[in-house]
DNA sequence: AGACATCGAGAGCAGCGCTCTCGTCACAGA
DNA sequence: TCTGTGACGAGAGCGCTGCTCTCGATGTCT
C-alpha cells in the first residue's frame, strides 16, 4: 500500500509548511509541487484543503498529548503536585517550539466555524491528562476538597456529566477545578505566544512558574516536594 | 474632504464582511466590488490586505476597550467587586456578539507574526480598565495583600516596571494577581468562543458567573453586595 | 483476455493580492 | 486665464490559489 505512505508523506510535508509560514502558508499545490506531483493528484488523498488542514490538527492534538503523557509518566515519582508541574512546563515547552501548530489548535478556528467529530477525541487527552493527578490526589486523600463559591445546579450537573464520563468518583468541585486550570494554563500560553503579554511580563519563564504554581496551590495539590 | 469618508466606509464594509466570513474572507476586491469602485483604487486608501486588517484589529480593540470601560463606569456604585464583575461579564458578552471580531484580537496572530506598534495602546486600555477596581480597592484598603507564593526577582522587577507605568502605588503582587486574572478572563472567553469547552461545561453561562466570582475571590476583592 | 477501479497529469475556471499605466479632475501659481 | 502638479479612479495584467474535469496509464479481479 503505497497509499498510507503518500498520504504520511503530505501530511509530513503540510505540517513542515504550517511550522514555516502558518496555517495559512499552507497551499496544496506547494505541497504537491514539493512532493514532485500534480496539485490535482492530492485530492484522490484529501477532498479539500480544509480536509487535510482537520488532519493535520488531529496530528497536532496527537503530538502535544503524547509529549504531556510522557512528561506525567516521567515525572511520577514526583508526586501529584511534581506530576502537574511537569505537564504544564511540557505543555508550554511544546507550544514554543511548534508556535504555528500551536496556533492551529488553539487559536482562532480558521474556515468559519470549525469542530469536526474527528479532532474530538484527541483533543480531549490533554485536560484529561491534566485531571490526572488532580483525580489520583482526590483518591488518595492529599487534595483539599475546596472551596468558597458553591455550585449552582445547573452547573453541577454539567462537571457530575463530566466526572461520569472520566473519573465518577471524582465530586463536580474537584472537576470544575480542573477545568479552571486547564483554560487558565492554555489562556497563559496563548496570550505568551500571541504576544499580548509582551508590554508586561514578556519574557514569561518567571511568571509562568509562579503561575502554575499559584494555581497547583488554587487546586489543592500538596507543597511540591522538589523542583 | 471625502478621503476621510471613503476611508471610514472602507473599513465600516471591511467590518461587516469579518463579522460574516471571519478575518480569512477579507477580501479588498469585495469590498471594493460592493463600494461600487475598481479594486486598484482602494489601494489608494490602504497599502495592503494586512494595513487594512491592522486598521480593523485597532477598530476592535477600541470597540471592546469602550464597551468594557463604560461597564466600569456604570457600574461605579456597586463596589469594586461589582466593577469587576460587571467588566467580565461585558467582555464576555462583546465576545459572543462579535465572535469574528473577537477571534480577530485575541485568536491566532494572522500574518505570520504581528504586533504593529499602533495596535498597542489600544490593546493596553483592556487591562488597564480591568485592573482600575483593583487599584482602587487597594487605595480604599479594601482589597487583601495577597498570597501564598513569593515573587521571584525578575518578575518583581517586570510587575514593579509596570507598575511604574500605570500605578505607582500599587505592590507588584497586586498587578500581578491583575495579570493573573485578565489572562484567566479572555483564556476561558477564548475557549468557550472556539469551541473547546464543547464536551463539559458548553452552555457556559454559569461556568462563567462561578468563575469570574472565584478570579475575584482570588484578587482579594471583598465579598460583593448585590449582583 | 476482458472488465473494472485506481491513480497521475494536464488544462482550465474563478477568485485572490498587488502593480502598472493611463485618462480625468481640481487646484495653485504665473 | 493658462498651465503645471498632484490626487484619484479604472482597466489590464501577473502570478498565485483551491478546485474540477477529462484523459490515458496501470494494475487487479473474474
Amino acid at each position: 500500500m503505497a497509499r498510507r505512505e503518500l498520504t504520511q508523506a503530505i501530511t509530513t510535508e503540510g505540517r513542515r509548511q504550517i511550522a514555516q509560514h502558518g496555517a495559512d502558508g499552507l497551499s496544496l499545490r506547494a505541497v504537491a509541487r514539493e512532493l514532485g506531483m500534480a496539485s490535482s493528484a492530492l485530492y484522490r488523498y484529501f477532498p479539500s484543503r480544509d480536509e487535510l488542514l482537520t488532519a493535520l490538527i488531529i496530528e497536532g492534538y496527537t503530538a502535544l498529548g503524547d509529549a504531556i503523557e510522557t512528561a506525567d509518566a516521567r515525572a511520577d515519582r514526583l508526586g501529584v503536585t511534581g506530576r502537574w508541574l511537569a505537564m504544564c512546563r511540557t505543555a508550554r515547552a511544546w507550544a514554543r517550539q511548534h508556535p504555528h501548530e500551536y496556533a492551529l489548535l488553539y487559536g482562532s478556528p480558521v474556515p468559519g466555524y470549525r469542530a469536526p467529530a474527528d479532532t474530538i477525541d484527541p483533543a480531549a487527552r490533554i485536560p484529561l491528562a491534566l485531571l490526572g493527578p488532580l483525580r489520583d490526589g482526590w483518591r488518595a486523600g492529599t487534595v483539599a476538597g475546596q472551596h468558597g463559591v458553591p455550585l449552582p445546579a445547573g452547573l453541577s450537573g454539567q462537571l457530575e456529566n463530566v466526572a461520569g464520563q472520566v473519573a465518577p468518583d471524582v465530586p463536580p468541585e474537584v472537576i470544575g477545578a480542573a477545568i479552571r486550570a486547564w483554560t487558565q494554563l492554555f489562556g497563559l500560553i496563548s496570550f505568551e505566544l500571541f504576544g499580548h503579554l509582551v508590554g508586561s511580563v514578556d519574557p514569561a519563564d518567571e511568571f509562568f512558574e509562579y503561575e502554575i504554581v499559584d494555581i497547583a496551590g488554587q487546586l489543592g495539590l500538596p507543597a511540591p516536594s522538589a523542583t
